[in-house]
DNA sequence: CAAAGATTCAAACATTCGTTTGAAACGAAC
DNA sequence: GTTCGTTTCAAACGAATGTTTGAATCTTTG
């Protein structure tokens, strides 16, 4: 069996360009003669830009759940609820460290991960929830474990807010240089993920804000 | 002087069709249909589909800065530092009370104005430094003050931080879902911002987490 | 009313898009 | 060496895109 070195200059080029313009501003000549390749072999290989698309996200998203599923897993070795600290870590460093993996081309995507949780891209919404739905309600689990005293309502929307404030990093390139200057160019990974994780933690542990006034029907 | 009907009656179909498709998906065919004009009147009243990109951003964002500036002029009376709440008030609640404001359009929007700042689209940023560049430098420096003791770096990333929650935020809409299921779909805006209130204040009041001399990870 | 300007309209412009086609080139198995 | 399935290639397809055009229509002004 041979390797198919055609698929991979193919995923290779459309993430790189994906990321740089969009899926809707990238075409497929574009791409193709960025991979050096036929017009045609878009099509042949994965059928339709669309599938190019899937494959494209699948390749990179599948391993990164795995390995944040396999951190959050060894950080709870029995019925104790894990720290907080480690349960975020598990969450955010696999998605930084990716982000800065120049030489395996994750740098190039992750501008790209960042920014499909907010692409209105029809068949990009299903993918998320085929491939991180089960992963995120995971992780759900364990926050709720380690925040026993946090109405639910209020750590959905917590978690909510870490995921914006992740993404909004992870696809941080030089677009947001008006507002962090040359002070959040740090290319040390751990040092971005530390600053998440204090940020993200400390907000997640904040004394509940729920309506004071009226009380709510907790379930 | 005659109200320019055409133009109003573009910039909303506009509104609406870009929020929910992105700007690359939506055709001006979709727009001028959706805003029952002739397919020429884009361009005829906005020169090309940038420039209608462009106004459609800036009527929105242009009031909605002014409002910001304006609640942050009226929580620092004096030159004593004036308390973060405020100060994240100022910055948050004006959008999200536009962006649950149906009746002037501005639900449609915020999907929009949430996703823009990662989008790739060239002219976009440029309007982005144009019209929130100088909104985000004086909410900088209220930060500054109100966290005197705060390394610079860190304020910056956790601003950076922060203006992903809300965008992430603003444009929620059902997709996520599979996080939120239906504990997140309040349309009580101030409950919300109360919500986003707590989260950011808590994480930007976090002890820094600067680099220790060999870098530890604990709380 | 008549002239001038602003706006609308149907039609066409030249590109570009994703996709398809059918033949050519390739590699492995017999 | 021939055969068969896979992969590549140049070329073209139909549809959709942003933009332009020039006449028709409306609005304002003298």
């Amino acid at each position: 069996m041979s390797i198919p070195d055609t698929k991979i200059a193919i995923l290779d080029a459309a993430e790189r360009l994906f990321a740089a313009r969009g899926f809707d501003a990238t075409s497929l000549r574009d791409i193709n003669s960025a991979a050096g390749v036929n017009l045609a072999a878009v099509n042949y290989h994965f059928g339709s830009k669309d599938g190019l698309i899937q494959k494209v996200l699948e390749r990179r998203i599948i391993p990164l759940n795995q390995e944040r599923l396999r951190l959050l897993e060894a950080c709870q070795p029995r019925r104790t609820p894990p720290p907080l600290n480690r349960i975020l870590e598990a969450l955010i460093a696999p998605a930084v460290r990716l982000s800065l993996d120049s030489d395996h081309g994750g740098a190039e995507f992750m501008r790209l991960f960042g920014r499909i949780f907010m692409e209105p891209h029809p068949g990009v919404q299903a993918m998320l929830e085929g491939t991180c739905g089960d992963t995120f309600r995971r992780f759900a689990h364990s926050f709720k474990l380690a925040l026993p005293k946090l109405p639910e309502a209020e750590l959905r929307w917590r978690m909510h807010f870490a995921m914006g404030a992740i993404a909004h990093t992870l696809c941080n390139n030089a677009r947001w240089r008006f507002i962090c200057g040359d002070l959040c160019d740090s290319d040390d990974c751990e040092e971005i993920i530390r600053h998440l994780v204090v940020f993200i933690g400390a907000g997640m542990r904040a004394t509940a804000a729920t309506t004071p006034p009226r009380g709510r029907v907790e379930s």
